[in-house]
DNA sequence: ACAAATTACTTCGTGCCACGAACAATCACA
DNA sequence: TGTGATTGTTCGTGGCACGAAGTAATTTGT
């Protein structure tokens, strides 16, 4: 009988506490989940749809509509390649921008806040560990690397 | 300037990685997302419609539907409650409690597959900390407790 | 150079998911 | 016995995601 809780159990947990803290704050910036995912995806460079779709691990065809969306609201444009007729980029506008940033600092805070009860050694060698697991992910949440 | 991933980064990562392999686990099963959570959380007992929707974090009125779809695919069924005529009690079929048990092992060993790579203490150091930072979430996917 | 295969993206139809407002039935309690 | 709360449902709306099929532009093979 061991009082530990499974590996799996907890990943499945901490993954539904993270969701829920997304979307939360995602309603604060009056984005949907999938909308704050592409604006972290795009970041500040401009990127293809198929790209982009395979960052998200999206269907083009899903794509299409939430660029849409995201387009009427006015967080992102779709511009032309110059490199390829077919293609289309797609890029933030500064309101897309603004509320990536606002999303971004947030999400980063109520994140941080999820580990600071832990002693500091405990929280730097989780977070370390974190990082040698999901070395092989996709970047779906950069770091303020600017 | 760290070169070490930020928690919060890392943290989104993993549940990306972790929400991925979820649906992937839960399309093999033929359920969505939605229905594997609910099955979780039904588990053996069944449960008031208001208990579950606060477990899955729903509105009554999503899970109406959520519950419909889950009862016409046959996993599901709703059983009157003898202590309060309103009341609504929704419990596994036997083909949604084998979808359940089905998905819950291959998760699992999918999940545990992740952390695979790390040496032994460091996995169950981490395992450790899992367990603190998730103690007061809800318990969306349980150990094998039988 | 030119037909064929590939690639980039869109459209359309379908189904699921989630919300809030409004509603009927039942319960609790004072 | 009412009054107020609770349980669950319906309805309307909107977003999300898929696959099949279609259009346009680029690349490849000969």
């Amino acid at each position: 009988m061991k009082e530990t809780l499974g590996a799996a159990s907890g990943l499945v947990r901490l993954t539904f506490l993270v969701q829920n803290l997304y979307a939360e704050v995602g309603r604060g910036c009056d984005l949907t989940t999938a909308q704050a995912q592409m604006l972290c995806s795009l970041a500040d460079r401009s990127i293809g749809m198929a790209e982009l779709s395979s960052m998200l691990g999206l269907e083009r065809s899903s794509l299409t509509g939430l660029v849409d969306r995201a387009q009427q609201r006015g967080l992102v444009v779709r511009e032309d390649d110059p490199q390829d007729r077919r293609a289309v980029k797609v890029a933030l506008t500064p309101a897309g921008s603004a509320a990536l940033h606002r999303f971004h600092d947030e999400l980063t805070e109520r994140l941080d806040q999820l580990l600071q009860e832990l002693p500091a050694t405990e929280r730097d060698r989780f977070t370390k560990t974190l990082g040698r697991v999901v070395a092989d992910a996709p970047a779906v949440f950069a770091d303020a690397g600017s």
